[in-house]
DNA sequence: GATAGTATGAAACGCTTGTTTAAAACAATT
DNA sequence: AATTGTTTTAAACAAGCGTTTCATACTATC
């Protein structure tokens, strides 16, 4: 990234969108950051909101590039193929250690969708759902129809995402030294692949649950 | 709860903070719907920020009653109780259908604290956690370890909360068809049941599954 | 070196926000 | 009925916001 007063910019408004949201953020102490004129978001972007997309997309492929040499590598097994995906996952969007800003701000979107999210999924997020899919459908029999495939997805997806947005909740509910111990990003990422597999295998029987359940 | 100005305004207020947050939501908005004068919120509460923490109180009691009601106890099954515990997290505490502002205002609370309420929040959340720990443990073998208790308990909460959380990326990556037919509240808990059920009874025989993914 | 197109700068605009004001309406007590 | 304190009303206020303006500085092309 360079220097240019759009650059700037860019990377100015990252961390104030993300600990303060689109409208507390102002663009007054966004450019007074950035070193920049007060106009200089209206020229360069139109508008806040359009700085704000932009922001958000630049959020999302630095979280992107992060995991990109992992997940780049050849698929052996639908098995390993979902570990690494979770693995990716926690670290990735996650990456439960850091309070970075891009983590941040993609979760502030998750909670609060602005119009914004909704092209930010489309670009970014579908393809890696449709990855998943792709690993479930090679892990699933062939009859399981694809809207349970899809929550399955949903399944696992939100297991990831909790451990992100409820870290907070996770520190209050359980002890310092048990989080010390049994939930580094290695350890949740394991327990969910192992959660999943276990309830993807049930999956194959669903009847013997529903007995139990029902 | 009356029919006076004040509590017309407690009324008033809480969806409208719940939907919007604390800073979005005007005092404009929240007098036109009471239907009381614009200046009552100060005479009445001071300022803004004091009718948002008496709307968090109120939200929190109401809360507490419905815990109370859950908690009417026993069960023949634990499967059961597990049942119901998810049921009540998806259409209560969670409230796909938003007749629930209580659990929106507490979950915006939740993920992004204001200083002024944070015990209300650790009050809200324990007891929850304590209840489904419960269910766990008769759910477990009794050597499995409380950590690992804890993550199951963690995994069955962040399914659940991911349906509220990230319910903008659900909708962009399924069709609305997909969604009317088959993604109902009560579609989705029955879901999360049994996707957790068979990862539960699949958590008795890890080995299988470390054997598989390892 | 003149010129056209682009980028920056300082100031102001128009609007919305939470809050305050002061008068009017109401309620209760004497 | 007069007086007191409380509540409601309409209007205005001051501050902050995103945005616009327009003059100036820069930069590349001829």
């Amino acid at each position: 990234m360079g220097d240019s007063t759009r650059e700037r910019l860019l990377r100015a408004a990252g961390p104030i969108f993300a600990s303060k949201g689109f409208r507390d953020a102002t663009v007054r102490e966004i450019c007074d950051r950035a070193e920049v004129n007060l106009a200089s978001v209206n020229y360069h972007f139109g508008d806040k909101e359009r700085l704000y997309v932009e922001v958000l997309k630049y959020a999302h492929s630095q979280r992107m590039n992060l995991a990109a040499s992992r997940s780049r590598q050849p698929s052996s097994s639908p098995v390993e193929d979902l570990r690494r995906f979770v693995h990716d996952f926690v670290f990735r969007a996650l990456a439960m250690e850091d309070d970075s800003w891009e983590s941040q701000i993609l979760l502030r979107e998750f909670l609060k969708p602005s119009t914004a999210c909704r092209e930010l999924v489309q670009e970014n997020i579908r393809p890696h759902f449709e990855a998943l899919m792709r690993i479930l459908s090679r892990l699933l029999p062939e009859d399981v129809p694809p809207e349970k495939r899809h929550k399955i997805g949903f399944s696992i997806i939100g297991q990831c995402v909790y451990y992100r947005v409820g870290h907070m909740v996770v520190e209050v509910l359980i002890s310092p030294e048990e989080k010390a111990t049994h939930f580094s990003a290695e350890q949740v990422a394991d327990h969910i692949v192992q959660f999943s597999l276990a309830a993807i295998a049930g999956a194959a029987h669903v009847e013997t649950f529903e007995s139990i359940s029902g």
